[in-house]
DNA sequence: AAGCTTTGACCTATA
DNA sequence: TTATAGGTCAAAGCT
């Protein structure tokens, strides 16, 4: 099967705004329908078996991820926005890794690639299925690895818990969060398994506000927010299944572009498993 | 007091 | 048309 890692894939989209913070679009420009959605032809991304890892921290500074080949420099300043926990870039530092797998043919149209993520710290895949490879398809659904997802409210955007609901097809229940800024319709869906970890998130429709300076909710809410999150340990991105196998079709909107750059830079390096175990704990 | 989480019920889409 | 699953609403309680 196929599979891209997670950043490979934005940086190959064309989805080059962890340069700028405020950028939210990310310069993508995704030819769109006429309801304004853009969309993405499939592609057959050829197997691209190239490991690469990206610290959280960076991720915290950076309004993007990694990416790999190509992305390593950002394409304007040709500064790299990733290093290693201490500055440096070693992939040691980092809990996770993503293995792109696929590699977009064409960087501005087809943005269909699915990554796998091998949780290091973990040796258990909480999303196995999901994490294989999904086809982003035009829903502008966008699954993005736990691990990249830290806080819920951490990524610099405002979420409020709006349902949780018990999933058949996955036996994780999944938490419905709401973006609290207004006018906001970006949404996410998160798949927390028994032991508290992320098994899986779901970004569906996009940010249309500038990530807030972080200063959305220094509440108690928040902080308790903050309390209950997470455990990077696989991430997908992928939305709908195309009819295609071998092709996966990821179907970004800027919008969405926005929502994976904010929510990678949630992601915080103090976000380890049994950390997140414990403060998971304490929220409850 | 405001905002957030929880949770059961309700609504809608799909098979 | 009906059953089931997924998603959302909204009241109550909590921080």
């Amino acid at each position: 099967m196929s599979s891209t890692s997670f950043t490979d894939l934005l940086a190959s989209s064309g989805v080059d705004c962890y340069e700028e913070d405020e950028d939210f679009l990310c310069g993508f420009s995704p030819e769109r329908t006429g309801s304004g959605l853009p969309k993405f032809k499939t592609a057959q991304p050829p197997p691209l078996p190239i490991s690469q890892s990206f610290a959280f921290s960076d991720l915290l500074d950076s309004p993007l991820l990694l990416s790999s080949t190509h992305s390593l420099t950002s394409p304007t300043t040709g500064a790299f926005p990733f290093q290693g926990f201490n500055g440096t870039n070693n992939h040691s530092d980092i809990p996770w890794q993503l293995q792109p797998q696929t590699q977009p043919s064409n960087a501005s149209s087809a943005l269909q690639e699915t990554y796998a993520v091998q949780d290091l710290p973990k040796k258990k895949d909480p999303v196995p299925r999901e994490f294989a490879a999904h086809s982003l398809g035009s829903d502008r659904q966008v699954k993005v690895p736990s691990y990249m997802v830290s806080k819920n409210s951490n990524d610099g955007y405002g979420w409020r818990k709006y349902g949780q609901k018990q999933v058949k097809k996955s036996e994780n229940p999944r938490s419905y969060f709401k973006c609290t800024y207004p006018n906001c319709v970006s949404k996410k869906i998160v798949e927390t398994a028994s032991d508290g970890q992320i098994t899986e998130i779901i970004y569906k429709g996009g940010h249309n506000h500038p990530k807030p300076e972080f200063t959305k909710r220094p509440s108690g809410s928040a902080s308790a927010n903050a309390r209950r999150m997470f455990n990077p340990s696989s991430v997908v991105s992928d939305t709908h299944d195309q009819s295609e196998n071998s092709s996966i079709s990821f179907d970004y909107s800027d919008l969405e572009q926005k929502s994976f750059k904010s929510e990678y830079g949630e992601i915080d390096e103090e976000e380890e498993q049994p950390e997140m175990k414990r403060l998971k704990r304490e929220g409850e």
